[in-house]
RNA sequence: AGCCUCAUAGUGUAAUGGUAGCACCCCGGAUUUUGAUUCCGUUAGUCUAGGUUCGAAUCCUAGUGAGGCUACCA
């Protein structure tokens, strides 16, 4: 699928209005996580529309700023700030000289709110945060009003700089924008505007001991920045209004819009950050970046490109509808990356040896495998082989079914860039399973079709038992295995996967061996890819086994 | 209950008054030194009822269904 589309979303639409008329010359969009945790796959949809939307319009010099939306210390930490920007640039994009910290403006902030005092449209309010809520009424009844919105202008002036002051405990007082308390629209029912709180941040250290809320900040920050277009998630349609309020009363240099679209839902996913922090605490998971997660880190170290990660959110489009998506499109983005672009490499995560017993009749110091299948121009590689070689306990059975084309008694099956082989005979253990495989080559079958009357269908994985690897691979699977984790009934957490992690000691051709800690993840139909575990770069080895997982011989499954 | 928003195949998304198209999933066939890939094909859709119009997924009205809002979070 293409990264680029012709399709115009309602918001490409909007702008591409506001050029043709001359309302804006240029686009200056923004991203503005909170780094309260780390990016995930959701936030890349927001990454790649508001980044995609400056690239599109580089014609008019149109930018897009990453901004740290860090207006409440208690929850933010600078480790966050660090993945965020590392997470922005894996996925491929550059905010250049624009990187900004909502916190840079705190004093911008307290001057916006002091100029609300001075056109009463401010008051600093002294009840407790239960009353306030009580008094704020509910959907059906309308608030009532503090007697604090009655205070002068002098009297708000004053004990707001106290506030800033430091002069009053965390929650004894806040400053309220006086709006209507009986607006149908609850956002508008006298919002805070700035509360106390007497915590340690990143940026500004303990210069403050007052943060402005979102709501406030916000439309603010992105005037500041002459930000055209605000795009955010659904959930702040409601919002707007106030958005649109404080543009309006406040002395702002630009006057943005906002515009709001669907955020992404993938089934068998969570999403939320308050969940995936809970994964991480509680040692669900190993960390932020563990492969199972939906960070863009977890996704990195998976093994997906970020191309696919772009394609697919790219793919599910700008909407005002809130569905879910399959994850089996994203899996198929990965998939069709990886693909075309990988390098093969062969592996064996659940060895039997196979003795090739007449190997003298036609010894090969090395078979000759191509990198890609369908791309000549990747080459092909020299792989040691020797009369013994290891292959998937899958690819062989005792007593294999009509449509099994693998290796069985008697059974042709050939070595992947080597020769057709013939199973003669095999040994079993104590406990019945097979512990070794006899064959013999068919010579002169390397690089040709089968002779008449051997009936050889498939090629199978193999590494040679002198010269292989021993790796500890990593396979991962679906973290849960429930459709819809956030309505299990026992809580997301019951919806966990037990068998999202398996640890195999598997056997791996040499030039496999640099991918350390390799890991797997395990796709529906095509089985195993298995890619570097810090990064995927472009043209990183990949080993890719194809099983019949869903076989058309009978029940028996590949895994 | 009040306000806001949304509604197109199983899923996601196009079609801005003119033949409802694409992708994923599913199923079938051909090719194949990965049971992959590739190629071809099948199934399947405009929430309901009215209205405007030569013509409606699109515009209007009502209804239904779904989601959001009652943090000193973002």
């Amino acid at each position: 699928m293409s990264e680029t589309t012709d399709k115009k979303d309602f918001i490409r639409e909007i702008i591409d209005g506001d050029l043709a008329s001359g309302k804006h010359e240029t686009v200056i969009t923004r991203f503005p996580p909170e780094p309260n945790g780390y990016l995930h796959i959701g936030h890349a949809k927001a990454i790649c529309l508001n980044f995609g939307l400056a690239q599109e319009h580089a014609r008019v010099k149109a930018k897009c700023h990453l901004r740290f939306d860090d207006t409440n210390p208690s929850k933010e930490e600078t480790e966050y700030v660090e993945s965020i920007k590392e997470d922005v640039k894996w996925l491929g994009f550059d905010w250049g000289e624009n990187l900004y910290f909502a916190s840079d403006y705190f004093e911008y902030f307290y001057d916006c709110a002091v100029e609300l005092i001075k056109q009463g449209l401010a008051y600093v309010e002294d009840d407790s945060l239960e009353e306030v809520r009580a008094k704020r009424g509910n959907v059906n009844t309308p608030g009532r009003r503090s007697e604090c919105a009655e205070r002068s202008v002098e009297e708000n002036l004053d004990l707001f700089a106290r506030m800033r002051a430091g002069e009053f405990k965390n929650g004894e007082k806040v400053l309220r924008a006086k709006i209507d308390m009986a607006a149908p629209n609850m956002n508008m029912r006298d919002p805070v505007l700035y509360r106390i709180m007497h915590a340690h941040h990143h940026n500004t250290g303990d210069a403050w001991c007052i943060y402005p809320m979102y709501d406030f900040a916000h439309p603010l920050e992105d005037a500041k920045e002459h930000i055209t277009h605000s795009l955010c998630t659904l959930e702040f349609e409601d919002h707007r209004p106030l958005y649109d309020w404080f543009i309006e009363h406040c002395p702002v240099p630009s006057t943005p819009r906002q515009i709001e679209f669907s955020r992404l839902n993938i089934n068998y996913t969570v999403m939320s950050k308050r969940k995936l922090l809970q994964l991480v605490q509680e040692g669900h998971v190993a960390g932020w970046d563990d492969p199972r997660m939906p960070t863009i880190s977890g996704m990195r170290r998976r093994g997906y490109p970020p191309e696919a990660l772009r394609s697919f959110v790219v793919g599910t489009g700008i909407t005002k509808f809130k569905g879910t998506t399959d994850v089996a499109v994203l899996e198929h983005e990965v998939r069709d990356y990886l693909n075309k672009e990988a390098p093969r490499r062969m592996a064996v995560l659940d060895p039997v040896k196979v003795v090739l017993e007449n190997w003298d009749e036609q010894p090969m110091d090395t078979a000759s495998v191509p990198n890609h299948p369908q791309n000549p121009d990747m080459g092909e590689r020299q792989i040691p082989i020797s009369s013994e070689v290891y292959i998937e306990r899958d690819d062989f059975m005792e007593d294999p079914p009509k449509k099994f084309f693998r290796l069985g008694p008697e059974r042709y099956v050939r070595l992947r860039g080597g020769h057709i082989i013939q199973c003669t005979g095999y040994d079993k253990d104590a406990d019945g399973q097979v512990s070794l495989i006899k064959a013999k080559i068919l010579p002169d079958t390397v690089g040709q079709d089968a002779p008449e009357g051997v009936k050889c269908k498939a090629a199978i994985h193999w590494v040679d038992a002198a010269t292989s690897v021993d790796a500890e691979v990593r396979l991962y699977d679906r973290l849960f295995n429930c459709e819809d984790p956030d309505g299990a009934e026992g809580g997301f957490l019951s919806a966990l996967n037990p068998d999202s992690l398996a640890t195999v000691q598997a056997k791996v051709e040499p030039a496999l061996a640099d991918c350390e800690a390799g890991f797997s993840c395990q796709f529906e139909r095509t089985g195993y890819f298995v890619a570097d575990s810090k990064d995927h770069a472009p043209g990183k080895p990949v080993f890719n086994r194809t099983v019949a997982l869903r076989d058309s011989w009978g029940k028996q499954s590949g895994r």
